[in-house]
RNA sequence: UGCCCCUUGGUGUAAUUGGCAACACGCCUGACUCUGGAUCAGGAGAGUCCUGGUUCGAACCCAGGAGGGGCAACCA
């Protein structure tokens, strides 16, 4: 109630596009597509984790920012792990979330017609066939990852035959196992994936949606481009695993008689220290009761994170972290534990708890009086930095001092280490929004334990702290409550659930994670007490517990009655806590994730064998380079430098393309090769002709007059060049006297760019260095 | 061992597409503070996996290598 709303914008990164919105910026600018489609598929058989937030983020962040949309839609081509519940829970997720889908939900299953009638299509193509080798014979045929594999007895059935056959296996006439649908490709490609994939396979279970409609049911491959061709996808964004599928990917989609032509692009998916992200790790520790459910607040599920107090934007700020990007990542908890603290930081309540009490007497404070005083929700920074529309942040409740207080155990040290900033015999220190306090006398028991603490209520001149001259010295604030008004509490504090930053890692088995388990993931504090006013705050608010951290109300176990927290996570730690380790911190500190080094060997053999390559030599394995080579020298060019081009500068200009459907040949090249040779154009005038060659063709003596790529080596042209540079970088001038030789390169480009890539770049160097130095 | 992908401070991501290696987290100093929080000011830390090549100039282009990941479910 009192939270703040939803924070606004999250930034447009202006210049640095990750590379997916890169490629789809790209394809809305030169009209390849004027509308943005892009889908989030679940499959329904788990709960949704924080890496697929990520997914999430993405997708539906393109769709927002383009003003595209994106689709929420269903995997569930699998009969038999696929459930309501999963559908249920994934869409409340994602609404939780705050990804808008709209009217955009939609089920695989439902596509099962389309589907089949697809594959009927690539059986009348002759581009599927029906196989009837069982299981295990369809691997042996398949070879291996290093041998081709073998065509099936059954791959040049007829189409009638297949068609049939296929007609059949969808009727129901056969039993589980006994044929499978398979695309005709390639039984000896490299790419597994393209030997003859399975595209349907019988299996007599009922759906969860579809019943008992189907007996057949497709497998992933096949499906997934089908569904996304039909929703008229535009980018269809996965993971890393699947690019070895992309070609089938496209088979598919080029086969199929669809409108739709989806693209798919891969990223790398999240990794969290600490954690394991696969669902069916997650099923396992859910199934066999390593955490209470899907919904633990240990789990890095949306539903445990949700319960553990985590806000949506805060998912959506850490996923904005983190970029999208190709290399395989493992994030550092810190990250997201930033985000969560950032978000809450403005929006949550501050009030006081004491988790492990000790009990105070305050001496000169009357038996059964009561003060009550008045204590904001929100520090003054908070308040004064939001916004003037932000309401609620002024608000205050009634803090009860009495004569019996508690205060946090870990408060009190009867010898003090260094730098200790809390209460100690003699110490005075600040309980928070109310006085100052001495600490008298410590009463112990038989055993030595501190029980109870007789302090007294000192003279408070108002002034902050240290700063009056004889105002008493004080060491710090501490948090407390009235044990009289207090109420009690049960608080769960949470840790990482593994003790490892990669419990995956090396380990034999597939349960081999489970022994990286953190025996105290969870400690549940019971003897807490919170001060009053937050007994009647509905399940699930957030606080701020002063000086101890981010926590909420259990959404399922609290109630008026019986209150339970949980903590979300830890306010952030100064060094000298740090050092001296902190309150109420359930795990070790030990923070630093430990990695091998990744190049620990330096290359064995060194420089490899014998002398790097020539250019001429590189041009000539390839044939397609060769016979260029060959033919422009054929033309009058000198080889070296033609090679050289060949080799070094054409093969950016190719963009995919093979050297012979380039509009230019031996005879422009030559031309080319002449012009710098002769030192006519700079190397880098030569580039920009080679460029426009390989863009449209034409003549390099044409393109260099109209361009006006000749060469300029004239020092009395180039001076006033090089001076306008110098005098609109004074700065970068001085600090290339100073000795920073590095900004010659930065002048050189200067000017290069200036001269639009006609100055004699050596010159110009020279010009620099004389000017300057 | 075949094919595909990846490699930039401790972590994650950028770099005007060949021209000053930047941002965030973390770390360190200091200021401020009735939260050892927040905020503010400053700092350290990589020369871009390696070795060569092309170029006036390379994180970016070329060659070779190293390391990491993925692919041989009738899962997705």
């Amino acid at each position: 109630m009192t939270e703040q709303p939803e924070s606004t914008e999250s930034r447009a990164p202006a210049a640095g596009l990750d590379f997916i919105r890169a490629i789809v910026a790209d394809d809305l600018r030169t009209g390849k597509h004027t509308s943005i489609v892009t889908r989030f598929p679940p499959e329904p058989n788990g709960f949704l984790h924080i890496g697929h937030t990520k997914a999430i983020t993405l997708n539906f962040g393109i769709a927002r920012e383009t003003g595209g949309r994106c689709h929420l839609r269903f995997d569930d081509t699998n009969p038999e792990t696929e459930d309501v519940a999963y559908v249920e829970a994934i869409i409340n997720d994602i609404r939780w979330l705050g990804a808008e889908f709209g009217e955009h939900a939609y089920f695989a299953s439902d596509y099962f017609d389309t589907m089949y009638k697809c594959a009927e299509h690539l059986v009348r193509g002759g581009n599927a066939y029906v196989d009837s080798l069982d299981e295990e014979e369809i691997r042996e045929y398949r070879g291996t990852v290093t041998e081709p594999g073998r065509d099936s007895p059954y791959r040049d059935r007829s189409v009638e035959e297949n068609l049939d056959l296929f007609r059949r296996m969808r009727a129901g006439e056969f039993p589980d196992g006994a044929h499978v649908l398979r695309g005709r490709i390639d039984m000896a490609s490299p790419n597994m994936l393209l030997r003859d994939p399975i595209l349907y396979r019988i299996r007599h279970a009922s759906h969860y949606r579809a019943g008992d409609a189907w007996c057949i049911y497709p497998l992933y491959d096949y499906a997934h481009p089908i569904e996304d061709a039909i929703e008229g996808v535009t980018h269809s964004l996965c993971s890393l695993e699947f690019e070895t599928n992309r070609p089938l990917y496209d088979w598919v989609v080029e086969n199929v008689p669809l409108e739709g032509k989806p693209r798919q692009i891969e990223f790398a998916r999240l990794n969290l220290d600490y954690t394991v992200m696969s669902k069916r790790k997650l099923l396992q520790l859910v199934k066999e009761g390593s955490v209470s459910g899907w919904d633990d607040p240990r789990m890095p599920t949306v539903a445990g994170l949700r319960r553990r107090g985590v806000t949506a934007e805060a998912i959506r700020a850490f996923n904005d972290m983190l970029g999208i990007a190709k290399t395989d990542i493992r994030v550092d908890m810190g990250k997201l534990e930033y985000a969560i603290r950032d978000d809450l930081n403005p929006r949550a309540r501050r009030v006081l708890c004491v988790l492990r009490p000790l009990p105070v007497q305050l001496t000169n404070v009357p038996d059964g009086a009561t003060e009550w005083l008045d204590a904001p929700f929100f520090p003054h920074d908070v308040r004064e930095a939001a916004g003037p529309g932000v309401t609620g942040l002024d608000a205050t409740r009634k803090l009860p001092l009495t004569r019996r207080i508690l205060i946090e155990r870990d408060d009190f040290q009867l010898t003090p280490p260094r730098g200790y900033h809390r209460l100690s015999p003699g110490v005075i220190v600040r309980l928070r929004h109310g006085p100052l306090i001495r600490c008298d006398d410590v009463l112990r028991n038989a055993a030595g334990d501190v029980v109870e603490l007789r302090c007294s209520v000192q003279p408070d001149d108002g002034a902050s702290g240290a700063s009056g001259a004889s105002a008493p010295k004080v060491k710090g604030t501490i948090h407390w409550v009235s044990e009289t008004h207090a109420l009690p509490c049960e608080v769960r504090l949470y840790d990482r659930l593994f003790l490892v930053p990669d419990p995956d890692a090396g380990t034999d088995g597939a349960t081999g994670f489970k022994a990286h388990l953190n025996p105290a993931s969870l400690e549940v504090v019971t003897g807490a007490r919170i001060e009053p006013a937050v007994a009647d705050d509905p399940p699930g608010s957030r606080y701020q517990f002063e000086r101890l951290g981010f926590f909420c109300s259990d959404s399922v176990d609290s109630a008026p009655g019986h209150l339970v927290f949980n903590r979300t996570v830890t306010l952030r730690e100064a060094r000298a806590r740090k050092a001296e380790g902190a309150i109420g911190r359930g795990g070790d500190g030990a923070n630093r994730a430990t990695r091998p080094p990744r190049d620990a060997a330096p290359s064995s053999g060194g420089a490899g064998r014998g002398v790097a390559a020539s250019p001429v030599e590189i041009a000539r394995r390839d044939p397609a380079t060769a016979a260029l080579l060959a033919d422009t020298v054929a033309e009058g060019a000198a080889e070296a430098t033609a090679a050289n081009l060949i080799v070094n500068e054409l093969p950016r200009e190719l963009g995919g393309r093979g050297v012979a459907e380039l509009p230019f040949g031996a005879r422009e090249l030559a031309e080319l090769v002449t012009l710098l040779d002769q030192g006519v154009i700079s190397s880098t005038g030569a580039r920009e002709v080679l460029s426009e060659l390989a863009a449209s063709g034409g003549s390099p003596g044409a393109i260099v007059q109209a361009r006006g790529l000749r060469q300029v080596s004239d020092e009395h042209a180039l001076r006033p060049i090089v001076e306008a540079v110098i005098g609109e970088n004074p700065a970068k001038a001085d600090e290339y006297r100073g000795g920073r030789s590095g900004l010659l390169g930065f002048f050189v480009g200067q000017v290069m760019r200036k001269s639009n890539g006609k100055a004699n770049p050596e010159v110009v160097a020279r010009l620099v260095q004389n000017r300057l130095g």
